[in-house]
DNA sequence: TATGAATGAGATTTCATTCAT
DNA sequence: CATGAATGAAATCTCATTCAT
């Protein structure tokens, strides 16, 4: 019973605080395995054996925390394609959901989230982000579309929709490295979320030609 | 005289040109002296001669353009400084003529403006964009201020200002790599600052308590 | 009774099994212990428990084989040693005897031979062919000072002798590497025993002086 | 005019000399670059200077030697081609002036030829021996099939010749490990070759069907 | 009978930097 | 004005082997 191991030997759980340390402090590309381990009281061996190797380090750190923001965006556009389309109470519901559930996945993973988001250069995690912001900003464009057919002279304006999709996704950054609880956290994603549901009402549609 | 030489030698202007291309593609970081030297025709032993060090050379790249760009800033704060409070006419004019200036400076400058301000990480510039957001944030902040003196019941929103600051001037950077020619660039960042003005005027400030 | 079992064990055999793959692909020098224990189901102390270490897993999966060459090697030695010189008839019969029997050897245990011969290096069996070599060329040598002491004017060409042994085995392995089946095996290494047989008549006595 | 350097610092000479040892010794898989470079008085980073990797060392080592291997091998693959076919006569010359030249080369670059042929697993080099014998198994069967065209019932014995070519190529090697000077190395070959050569006339050719 | 853990000694490679000339 | 040489301190990774359990 005790036996199990692998997953939760101690050695294990040390390499990977110490790792999360050490991402945190100089991001991925700089961390050194070296002092890693050596803070680990172990030998860089370790490493391959626990984890095969530094990107596999980086995924024992941040891949439970990777995991539950993946589902939560999973399902967010799983529904969004299966939503009706002009159903705004829906749209608009879901959004402040997602927020919610962003905001939760975000702050209950605080280290990891930084880690994964903010300091993983180098890794195979470097893209991360950008994939959010592209399926974001194709989910925003099918939305736009689907506007833009029952307004006529009005066509979508992709660029605009891409910028706010950076925007969006880089004000959940911009929380995570300001705001250091949940309830802060909170107060702050709020008008903002505001701001940008109302500017992507404003501005996705610009006149045609 | 013989200095004027040193600064205008054919093989440091070498040197700049390959750093350029050799930024531009790696980033500083990952950047390799031997690649650049080598491309130039030189051994590294010139960087350290014309430029001291690795950093220096990236100064020597991007100086020429990071003066520009600081003119236009400093102008900015300057006179932003001295007008009078209260001043909307002012100060909307200025916004405009500031993104303007900003979009030529940039676009004159597009390369080494990339460098600067998107491949700039493990260099002493890294950390440039947010000296700037700093200052258009303590510039937004008195302005507020001044603002929230004549609004009772308002106080300012220090923390939505500062995102506004980091909104603002990351969409220079979307602008500059997302679009290549002036032209569009304008086309994109009008209703983007636009955008922006509205919502510094309708979120600067909160109910107090 | 209980160390039958230890000889037989299934896993044994798999490691057996799984280490041959590897060794064939790789050869021993680069083979992976982690990857034939791994592949085997089973983890690398296994093998230091079946096997003693690395070069014990190699003789695990050679031995047998290398026990029926050894045998009918050490045989055939044993009936040149004891032959009457000069008997010719004899030492013709024998030979073919010896290559009907070395292509069944090697064919029967396949990948094994290959193994042994050619995909040893960095084991206790590089070096190996070197030892049958030196055997053939020291029964080589007293066969022809046998025939050189009837012979006046005559005496063995040592030198010629030993390269022709090293042909001779290597014609074996050459076979070995590009003829899959004892058929046409056979078909090949026929005439190039004869031509050796040959060479060995012709070469194999130099003039005196 | 002393400072050329680059070919000639002492410095890369020491490196090469102690490389050549090493490699020697051990093989160029198993070679150190530590060992080598610290032989040398110098450090690792050494080696990437001057020669940009462990291969390249190699070639440093060897380099000289393969280009006069290789242009003799060219020269007589070239003339091989030009000769009219069926010119015996100029077959045979050409066949002893290959020997004479391959035993110069060889033996004035000794170390280095052993390094190439015999201690080269691993490296680029590994597979040049191939090469070679796959040239000339080529350029013998392209001989035999003229012999062939002109006598019927008769057609080339392909894998008689690749056998053949292999042996050939073995004995320079073998010669190279057995006879440390030229000269008796030339009392080793010669026969050897001309065992060959008559091989070669005798079983090239096989009955059709 | 075998595992899981860990070591330790190595490997090759990269690179900014220094400095005598 | 610039070179060629060399350093030194890292880096990541590999692997056979050991051993308590």
């Amino acid at each position: 019973m005790d036996k199990k191991i692998a997953e939760n030997s101690e050695s294990r759980e040390k390499l990977i605080e110490c790792a999360r340390r050490e991402f945190l402090e100089k991001g991925f590309a700089k961390a050194s395995l070296r002092k890693i381990t050596s803070d680990a009281g172990l030998t860089t061996g370790a490493v391959y054996f626990f984890f095969g190797d530094k990107n596999g380090l980086l995924e024992g750190v941040v891949g439970e925390a990777l995991g539950q923001l993946t589902a939560v965006l999973e399902e967010h556009f799983r529904e969004d394609i299966e939503s009706a389309p002009g159903n705004y109470q829906h749209q608009d519901g879901d959004h402040d959901q997602l927020t919610e559930k962003l905001t939760d996945v975000i702050y209950d993973n605080y280290d990891e989230m930084r880690i994964l988001l903010d300091r993983s250069a180098g890794s195979k995690y470097e893209g991360f982000i950008d994939g959010i912001v592209d399926r974001l900003d194709s989910s925003y464009i099918a939305l736009a579309e689907s506007y833009a057919a029952v307004m006529p002279g009005k066509r979508v304006n992709r660029k605009m929709l891409h910028w706010l999709s950076h925007v969006q996704i880089n004000a959940f950054v911009h929380m995570m490295q300001h705001e250091r609880d949940k309830e802060s956290a909170r107060r702050f994603i709020k008008p903002v979320m505001d701001m940008l549901v109302k500017a992507w009402m404003e501005y996705s549609l610009e006149d045609d030609e």
